[in-house]
DNA sequence: GACAGCACTGCAACCGCTTGCATTAATGGC
DNA sequence: GCCATTAATGCAAGCGGTTGCAGTGCTGTC
């Protein structure tokens, strides 16, 4: 039912190959003959079979955007961006979640392989040498983490995460806890790294819990760790953890910011309209999409192509932070030693 | 660089055809054989190229899924319940994003139709006729409109809206506002439809605002409105909006829900975690995502397949509604026409 | 022992399109 | 006026698969 470029060829008497021209290199074709040719292909309604074209040029004009959770907020915006940007150059964008799972995450990239010419893997889990691996079978993008020799676009937490620090400092707090993201997250390391060298210095210690996942319920789920820390502030690996720790405290009586201080990192939407207001590392999401889609496109054209984008964060200082009130760390005293790690 | 057919068939000494058997029809070749030509293509990391399948059997295994708004906090649990319910039938999945516009809708559609065995069109903002039209093109399945004789999956809401407004009635409320949707909306249609019915009795009045945009900003700037319709009570077309309204009127003064009681639509994640709590009406998007998959992939197998599916839709109280108090209806007593609609 | 039937495999056309090369006609240089 | 260019188009191979048909060798039947 839909024309084929035979049936153009047909109603405006041209061969096939004159058709193909027509849309690939019409400075190929005579002027009257291209008219024609154009006129007859939309009265038809004809349009060039992408996936043919794919299999003869090896462009597909796809590209594929492998996420760890389409339904956490943080990936939403980017999701947006990256599909305007990518249809900007005319492609199109396969979506695929894969729940935080390395394995599928794998599965996915061979499985797309084919039908894209690149994929942008955001936040992986994987092994980097795993990823190394399939950079070689596929052109490869990654977003939120930096490995050595592949095209990145990272955000720079480690920044953040040190403005975030500091800020909790300067706010009177001297025992930090950092409730940590998930197993095989580069964000995480860097975030922690970051932390503890932020933290240095005299009477002042790091609490680090995790790996925790990285949702409303890993933050629900690690409230009692903090309580028991001692911690009076904590930086969480991102803004819904953060909101699940603030409700998870609230239901111990436990109050932020008056008792505890809370950073979060992303400043995904949520963060404006909780109560309280998220103090938060803002990490640009947007201009990820967009420069991930860039490089991408960018592959071909030229290999030395600036191999890695790093994204200025900033801290947005909003509610859920305070300055330590002398009275108060509502945290119970006890005592743990510093930066211990509580495996989960 | 990839292996192809041709390579697989050459290592294990047989023809493509046979490889090719091998993968598409194991039953029709040898068990010796099928072994041999599975451990060559294993070893060469050879996959089917699905373009140059889909070719010649007119089947991709993809799906387009054409969204208003990525960004739009409702559509993710759907988008990412389709994607796995896709994959676990072995599809991909095309998102695209028309920025809720109807061109660029319909141009989607043409553009994702050769590449893909059909498409959800999920808050349409196109006319029925086109989409009827476009139906004729593709296989389309529509999410959240009903069109005779097109396969649709829709929720309830003029059941939620109902619920909704019984709700505020039951709460003494008697002059209550409706923030529609934007144009072009069948769901908000179905909602004032349903709020109009519901409201109907004695010294009771329903005053609709809009088109909005659906959005937090769509519902600050309704809130202005909403003020000197001298409402004390609000069914807004989603969270987002019932949100952003909630903070605009918190700018004025205006307390929820102790002077003006709001509800809003969908129960997004971010409902219960606002302030006040939003009470809202709950729909299944997840379910949606999922049933409109099995839908479109359906299509083929069986032409007379249930052509709608409606989702049961459920109120959800929270702490923006509260009863009519007798001294307060803090909204101006501006008196409007009832049912007036405010153009935008 | 001839033959029908079956299981398996090869052959080749084809899906819709691109592209290097050949062909033709028109053009310009001398 | 002849030849080398150039512009415009046609031809056909081929991208990586699928599939109807034909061929091959066996088996079982009578």
């Amino acid at each position: 039912m839909p024309s084929t470029i035979r049936d153009v060829a047909r109603a405006s008497g041209v061969h096939i190959s004159t058709v193909s021209r027509t849309f690939s290199a019409p400075h190929l074709v005579n002027v009257e003959t291209r008219s024609r040719v154009l006129a007859c292909a939309e009265q038809l309604g004809y349009r060039p079979n992408r996936a043919a074209r794919a299999l003869i040029t090896g462009r597909t004009c796809n590209i594929g955007l492998i996420v760890a959770d389409i339904a956490n907020p943080f990936f939403p915006p980017l999701i947006k961006a990256a599909e305007a940007q990518a249809r900007r150059h005319d492609n199109h964008i396969f979506v695929a979640d894969t729940n935080e799972d390395a394995i599928v995450e794998e599965e996915l990239v061979r499985a797309l392989a084919k039908q894209v010419d690149g994929v942008l893997l955001c936040s992986p889990r994987m092994s980097n040498s795993l990823i190394e691996q399939l950079s070689r079978e596929v052109p490869l993008v990654v977003v939120n983490r930096q490995i050595t020799g592949l095209p990145a676009v990272v955000m720079d937490v480690a920044q953040g995460a040190r403005l975030a620090i500091e800020h909790l400092i300067g706010l009177g707090h001297r025992r930090i806890a950092l409730a940590a993201g998930p197993r095989g997250s580069w964000t995480s390391k860097e975030i922690r790294r970051a932390a503890m060298l932020a933290v240095r210095g005299p009477g002042r210690e790091l609490v680090i819990t995790g790996p925790n996942a990285p949702t409303e319920n890993g933050g629900l789920a690690v409230a009692d760790q903090i309580q028991k820390s001692g911690a009076t502030a904590v930086l969480a690996y991102n803004d819904l953890m953060a909101i699940g720790l603030i409700e998870g405290l609230h239901t111990r009586g436990i109050r932020v910011p008056q008792d505890i201080s809370i950073v979060g990192i992303d400043d995904i939407t949520l963060s404006r309209l909780t109560r309280p207001k998220l103090t938060t590392v803002a990490t640009p999401t947007a201009a990820a999409g967009r420069a991930a889609v860039d490089m991408l496109l960018a592959y071909g054209d030229d290999r030395r192509t600036t191999a890695l984008i790093n994204l200025q964060t900033e801290l947005v200082i909003r509610d859920s932070t305070a300055p330590l009130s002398s009275q108060g760390s509502g945290a119970a005293p006890v005592v743990t030693p510093s930066t211990t790690e509580t495996p989960s």
